[in-house]
DNA sequence: ATAACTGCAAACGGTTTGCAAGTCT
DNA sequence: AGACTTGCAAACCGTTTGCAGTTAT
């Protein structure tokens, strides 16, 4: 879905690398960009096939704890997605759940919205939803 | 939080209305721009004390569906929001949970989209997340 | 009159947790 | 050795559903 360089999927410093976070890791590597936990545990118990659910969620949590992946929202499924580095909003595609990421963003600038709402913005998130271009 | 006109909280065209459904919308009127459903609860049974939670959450999906509410995700904490007319957003406060709208947008024109991803964009979500004027 | 609505309680689905056994460093 | 990790199963929590009785229109 996007071929730009993915942000390494990176556990935190002092976590072990296992067997069955390794199969984990090697699964997200092989899903597209939007995956949800189900498919994620499908994928990665080829490699481990006695890998526990709860492992999974384990997982997760460390990586979302980096910042390598982002829990999203799509039309009420929990759905997770690859972040890579830097600042970017998600494309999500309403028929096959496919996520691309952009660089485009236009959020109101944080100036503004200090000075219309006394509102001091730290965080954003944007995500677009639509028709993706195989989809069309 | 803020003291532009309330979008009207209505139900759909076809829709009774019992005392359990005022009691519902009269809790929304008084509670701020972003609620849990268990302090709407608890709000409407003042009134009601009778009420179920069931009715809460058939109710909460009627006005969801006429738009007069969205759902939320704040900080993992399942949160509902009043939505005025018109295309806004939401400034959502990381210490109290207080929302309030902007009507600032500057999301990614669907051109631009169209022409860099070959994506069709129909709708987006614009969350912005800071501390309030009152927390500041 | 009748279709819509309610409260209750059970069912549900996703996520988290306690624990004893096993494993990475 | 010792802290970390795992799988399992039970617990948990928010939400949905079936149903028999009630009510708005």
């Amino acid at each position: 879905m996007t071929n730009s360089p993915q942000h390494a999927l990176t556990l935190p410093p002092n976590a072990r690398v296992t067997p069955q976070r390794r199969a984990v890791l090697e699964a997200i590597g092989s899903l597209r960009d939007g995956f949800t936990l189900v498919e994620l545990y499908d994928r990665a118990r080829v490699a481990e096939p006695a890998l526990g659910l709860a492992t999974v969620y384990r997982t997760i949590e460390l990586l979302r704890r980096t910042g390598s992946i982002r829990p999203l929202e799509n039309d009420g499924r929990p759905t997770y997605v690859r972040c890579h580095a830097g600042h970017h909003h998600h494309l999500v595609c309403t028929r096959c759940g496919a996520v691309e990421e952009t660089e485009l963003c236009a959020a109101p600038s944080a100036a503004e919205l200090r000075r219309k709402h006394g509102f001091r913005a730290e965080a954003h998130q944007v995500d677009i939803f639509g028709v993706c271009g195989l989809c069309a």
